[in-house]
DNA sequence: CCAATTTTGGACTGAACAGTCCAAAAATAC
DNA sequence: GTATTTTTGGACTGTTCAGTCCAAAATTGG
């Protein structure tokens, strides 16, 4: 057999990752990538093929390990509707930083709107991944009665998605901690309030 | 004097603005503006300066004739909450093409994050303009008794707001009709369920 | 009708870009 | 140790880009 890679493609792909997330599609040169990733230009070619094809890649990569971060939120001894309001309120716990940058999801799908069949697909799976994640904990509310059973989980979790998507945005325009926080806190409490 | 310009300042940058919304930054090349502008190449340096100003510029018109949209939904006979509705779901009234170009100020934003002082700026305004708008209705529906009036005029803006950043990025993610109108249509039960 | 001033558009420039090529190095199998 | 195969990295290529330059055209004031 022949010579094998030096690097690890995965490894590769996640610092390729970091550079798309944070400089967006047509910002990330491919040196710049090739700096992050640590390997050679003719390396990347063969292992990836292309520039489109590591950002479809690196795509994939995030919603892989980060896709199912709001899982993550779940916490021993936390109740559902805490663990919901977790996932609204974890902006408080970011750093600037993390929150200027956004979600890659988002920030692919406002470059590419549904132009990549690729990008398109990958953000769909990614949203069904969340709002299924969401939507377990809405019925894990309702079985502990901090939820009125009447409320239809699918459509709790789709609305919560979405008011997440619209709070990331806000976060990564600047908005204060204390709007982030009140935003979150009014949307808990009008799901609270529903019968 | 001398020979006045041939073009419309305004105009031609009406039409910068539609390439930038629907291509982004740095997919649109100075000879895609231009042609969309109909005017020559130094008459746009001389006008605009580069580039990076006439994509502000684009912003801030974009911000003058697109910020107070939601403004224009209220149309007489409808009742604060119902304009409120429609500002959620306003969506089902648009075209595919239209959503997939989503909002040109979440665009900026996701593009340049807060790099960019201007654009943050310009971002900043038209959340508060739009928050505005929003608490306007938000405060009338109080008045007039469709909505509770221990709520916080502005907290429900701002979460309104969010929602509506939310759900723009969700139509542009390619979301479903059904998942759009279910999504919006929680939000405004939840709302009224408060107290 | 002429002088002054500005617009205009096409040619040009230098840099940056994604992607290719190729020779040398390295690692395995035998 | 040698043949084979693959990786590797640097040099290279053609294109595209934003931005500049300049000469000709056009318009106004007198």
């Amino acid at each position: 057999m022949a010579r094998p890679k030096e690097f690890d493609r995965d490894t590769a792909l996640s610092s390729a990752m970091g550079v798309f997330w944070r400089r967006g599609y047509e910002a990330a040169s491919t040196d710049e990538l090739l700096s992050a990733m640590r390997i050679g230009r003719q390396s990347m070619y063969d292992t990836f093929g292309d520039k489109h094809k590591l950002f479809v890649d690196s795509l994939r990569c995030y919603h892989e390990t980060n896709g199912g971060a709001l899982g993550r939120f779940a916490v021993d001894g936390m109740t559902p509707m805490e663990v919901i309001g977790r996932f609204l309120g974890h902006f408080a716990d970011q750093t600037v930083e993390e929150r200027q940058y956004g979600c890659m999801g988002i920030n692919a799908t406002t470059t590419f709107g549904q132009s990549n069949p690729d990008v398109t697909a990958l953000a769909r799976r990614t949203a069904e991944t969340s709002e299924a994640i969401i939507e377990r904990q809405v019925r894990a509310a309702q079985e502990q009665g901090e939820l009125a059973a009447t409320i239809d989980p699918r459509q709790a979790a789709e609305f919560l998605y979405a008011t997440l998507q619209g709070l990331t945005v806000r976060a990564q325009a600047g908005a204060s901690d204390d709007e982030l926080r009140r935003a979150a806190d009014f949307a808990m409490r009008a799901l609270k309030a529903m019968s």
